[in-house]
RNA sequence: GGGGUAUUAGCUUAGCUGGUAGAGCAGCCGACUCUUAAUCGGCAGGUCGCAGGUUCGACCCCUGCAUACCCCA
């Protein structure tokens, strides 16, 4: 079959009409047009002064977009063109651009990119529009775009095709202007503080930095088997070791998981590490960063996500792990006991026991199940058991739990942070000690990384260092229920042309393995 | 991995207890030089996700598959 008669009667009909403006010497993918303003700027420069002051200024301007609504009358008609900042009405006359243009306009569809020169007036309705001396065509849009009053709704397709959905729904737009604002405050934030963004491998021989299942890829010029990174912790404490005193990477990071409305396999986290400073600093630093994005971006700290007010304002709350179960279940964790008393504890309260769990993988247990879900303002929860924290330092006081917290916001995990550990030697019974879980098959548990080990024999000092997930941090910001609705591009199962390829697909992965 | 829901024209959708699919927008032809979900007259557009099954007859019932969303682990 050919493609010709795969096209829709829609398409079949625009492609005539780009016929019909080729013959008549139009190129219906124009060339640059140079803009004097968008619509925002016209309407807010020009909103206010009235329709007589604007008739006597006759001021000319030239802009472009998109073209999502058309109202013919014969020998004139309205249009509203849309450009990133917002749409404007045009109003063209046959008397005012020729014939010639005219008929061009009226070939046009919705959906097609024009460049509009005219004066701007109001109509007796008070709209703000351009009157058009000049139309150009610009791209002809060969597709029709989605019903104009109800817009693209079907999930699905807003995902597979984002730039629809952009074109279509303006406050998507809007999510992800403000996801980029979000990161230009915070970069602003630490870069005027003297921290350095750094740049470290997305492509790793160990994957080590967070429990988590890698993907595997393959270098074919060295042979070598390389993982996706699945945190930038490891390298960048390296950079520490190696001098960098404050440093910090906004980047991708890849977990071969399940996908849910909180997780994609790949998304960005902020790390941050800085010498001479420890967990209690970097809580100070997570709780100011984070309130001053809010207040920068949004002008505010008080924030509705999905029906809860969150206020982000400092001095957020701070608790002990064991002191918020105590709090929740009344269950205490704080006497001495043994791994044997933690796992009856456990079976006691209906928590599921991980094969080979001691006394801290059973608190940590009791924290996930009963705690994290009623942390709806911003929380740090601190001293995770050492089980759970194999990179973090242990606490003077206490060495069954580390200086570690995580900030919990509307029940969900958002940064995660600690004194890092920087004795060697403990370091490497931790990891010794996560070899250990692997064998027993938790296959998310750290591998040994000896190149990391001797960069902290050389010598660390003491650091606080952080992590943020930038996607969740812009779901809270932005009241985005999914995570997919703050990734341009999430991934989607690949859609099977037909099952005898997709089993082709199959074989050609089995290969591979 | 388990459960639920959805998939009908380019888009948004209706479709009763099984009797052979209806609309709005968009589109096409015509009218219209201040319209704005423009209006008026006419026209066209469907592999009802895919593959089987039950039935005289399936968009509707059953089975499998695909994709998406939600809940659970």
């Amino acid at each position: 079959m050919s493609r010709q008669e795969e096209l829709s009667e829609l398409e079949q009909i625009r492609r005539e009409k780009l016929h019909t403006l080729r013959e008549n010497g139009i190129d219906p993918f124009g060339k640059r047009f140079e803009r004097s303003h968008t619509a925002k700027e016209i309407l807010d420069q020009y909103d206010e002064i009235e329709k007589e002051q604007l008739d006597e200024q006759g001021i000319e301007v030239s802009i472009a977009g998109r073209m999502m609504a058309k109202r013919g009358q014969g020998k004139a008609g309205f249009a509203h063109l849309q450009d990133q900042s917002g749409r404007i009405q045009i109003y063209v006359r046959q008397d005012q651009v020729g014939e010639q243009a005219y008929d061009m306009f009226k070939l046009c569809d919705i959906g097609d990119i024009l460049g509009v020169t005219g004066v701007i007036f109001k109509t007796k309705t008070g709209e703000t529009s351009v009157k058009a001396k000049e139309i150009t065509l610009l791209s002809k849009s060969l597709r029709p775009l989605p019903e104009k009053f109800h817009g693209l709704k079907d999930v699905e397709t807003r995902y597979r095709k984002r730039y629809l959905d952009l074109i279509m729904n303006p406050n998507v737009k809007d999510t992800f202007i403000a996801r980029s604002l979000i990161l230009q405050s915070m970069r602003r934030y630490l870069d005027e503080r003297g921290y350095l963004e750094v740049e470290t491998p997305t492509m790793h021989s160990i994957p080590g930095g967070a429990a988590a299942r890698p993907f595997i890829t393959h270098h074919n010029a060295l042979d070598m088997r390389l993982y996706m990174r699945i945190a930038t912790e490891l390298h960048l404490k390296r950079l520490i070791v190696g001098g960098l005193e404050k440093v910090y990477e906004i980047g991708r990071i890849f977990r071969n998981e399940g996908i849910s409305t909180r997780h994609n396999p790949e998304f960005t986290s902020i790390e941050l590490y800085e010498a001479y400073a420890d967990y209690k600093d970097i809580m100070r630093l997570t709780e100011e960063l984070i309130a001053h994005i809010a207040q920068d971006v949004f002008g505010t700290t008080l924030f509705d996500y999905q029906g809860h007010q969150v206020e982000l304002k400092p001095q957020w709350k701070r608790i002990h792990m064991v002191d918020a179960i105590k709090e929740v279940t009344g269950v205490d964790f704080w006497p001495q006991m043994s791994d044997e008393e933690a796992v009856e504890l456990a079976k006691k309260h209906n928590i599921p026991v991980p094969p080979g769990a001691k006394y801290g993988h059973i608190v940590n247990e009791f924290f996930e199940h009963f705690v994290e879900e009623t942390l709806i303002q911003p929380t740090f929860i601190y001293g995770h058991p050492v089980e759970v924290s194999p990179l973090a330092k242990k606490n003077e006081e206490d060495p069954r739990f580390t200086d570690r917290f995580e900030l919990f916001i509307v029940g969900r995990e958002h940064a995660n942070a600690f004194t890092e550990l920087n004795d060697p030697i403990d370091q490497r019974q931790r990891f010794e000690s996560q070899l250990l879980e692997r064998e027993a098959g938790n296959d998310e548990a750290h591998m040994m990384d000896e190149d990391f080990l001797e960069s902290l024999e050389y010598g660390m000092p003491p650091t606080g260092g952080l992590g943020i997930g930038i996607d969740r941090l812009v779901m809270l910001l932005t009241d985005s229920p999914s995570i997919r609705d703050v990734l341009l591009f999430p991934l989607m199962r690949e859609r099977t042309v037909s099952e005898q390829s997709d089993e082709e697909a199959d074989e050609g992965i089995m290969e591979e393995a």
